[in-house]
DNA sequence: CATTATATGTGTACGGTGTAAACATATCTT
DNA sequence: AAGATATGTTTACACCGTACACATATAATG
């Protein structure tokens, strides 16, 4: 769950005991975990000193704030996503194959970080540097998924709007994630592992 | 934008300013606006009732707590939409062409009401009692759209999984509606008219 | 009509929240 | 050794949802 992500500075920080996991680290794998289990907004700061034994002032060391705790989770997420991606991309197999496993592991990826996903892509930013922010790294996303619809139509030799097309794909792996997101605690879902995959189906069609 | 409701009873109830609009109507009207505009967690009933100029504990005569409150505002959501729907569905043309003019219809709606939309479909509801009310009410529109597929399936002579499709559908129109209400104001949409367009010709071509 | 019941408003209070500010100490630098 | 810096705690404040007690305006009933 912890998405691997190599630390910007290795350096060992003052803490009383030796070889103990940072503070940051430990708050932010408390926050995620807590997050995750009860959403972002049940989740008091003095919840998440309290888990790690610390004081709940001692998490605005590490974060400003509440919120920049969770981007960085979010970020943390992001760098995950197009890490799984481009591994995703390089697997062996017809560029549709290719294609379709890149979608599968779009939606399961925003499955599995439901609290992340809620608030990079279902919370309307107003214009300003951190929405910038993120269009810029979830263009970097998109980057994954132009060159697989590119691939897709190069090797079936047809001509596509590859813009289009990756959009009409990412509004559909959308649609599923905030879907099953927002409702799949209340609603009887019909086989979602299914309907996923027929939706990755139908939208790919014009390539098989 | 409030998207006309009959009103259950017609009753004008004690308020001192006669032909007023009643103030459980004006507190939904303020609450849609504010919890579209900053979101459901970060509007405080104190910050409704001063909207409005009434006390916060006036709210709780008229909706039992916050919850009901935006529950109430989802039911209003549901309730239009599935009077466009029905009268979208009353239309002529084929079983395919009158699912697709239902699929604009929902799409359409909820770019045109996109603080319904935001509060009845980005805000996530914790499981319980209130949560499943709106599931039910939920499903209502949903048997529109079941019946659109199954006249489509029937119109065709082919055997169809009525609820699978119904709900792939589904999200993909909450797809294109979420996308591009979230993302409008920063993000470079290529003619979302014809992605729209695109996107309901994908998911319904099996019924071409 | 007088009276009671009900509906609908207000004011206050409680336990929670995120976090600013001041202070304490442990570690690093010189 | 001494000062600077990093990292923790304590306290305090403004705000939150809402329970509770109270006021009043309208409706129902004798």
């Amino acid at each position: 769950m912890p998405i691997a992500i190599k630390r910007a500075s290795g350096i060992r920080r003052g803490n009383s005991r030796r070889s103990h996991v940072p503070l940051r680290d430990q708050i932010r794998d408390a926050a995620r975990d807590l997050f995750a289990r009860e959403g972002y907004e049940s989740v008091s700061m003095r919840r998440i000193g309290s888990k790690i034994g610390c004081s709940p002032m001692a998490i605005y060391r590490h974060y400003e704030n509440k919120e920049e705790l969770l981007l960085s989770i979010c970020e943390e997420t992001f760098s995950g996503m197009i890490q799984v991606l481009d591994e995703t991309r390089l697997q062996p197999g017809t560029a549709l194959e290719r294609l379709r496993r890149s979608l599968r592991t779009i939606v399961d990826f925003h499955l599995s970080h439901p609290n992340h996903y809620k608030v990079t892509f279902m919370t309307v930013m107003p214009p300003g540097p951190v929405a910038e922010r993120k269009v810029a790294i979830g263009q970097r996303a998109m980057d994954r998924l132009r060159a697989g619809v590119r691939e897709c139509a190069t090797e079936k030799g047809i001509e596509a709007d590859v813009e289009m097309t990756a959009q009409v794909l990412r509004v559909a792996m959308h649609g599923i994630a905030s879907m099953l997101i927002t409702t799949s605690q209340c609603y009887p879902w019909k086989e979602p592992e299914r309907m996923k995959e027929i939706v990755i189906e139908t939208v790919t069609r014009q390539f098989e």
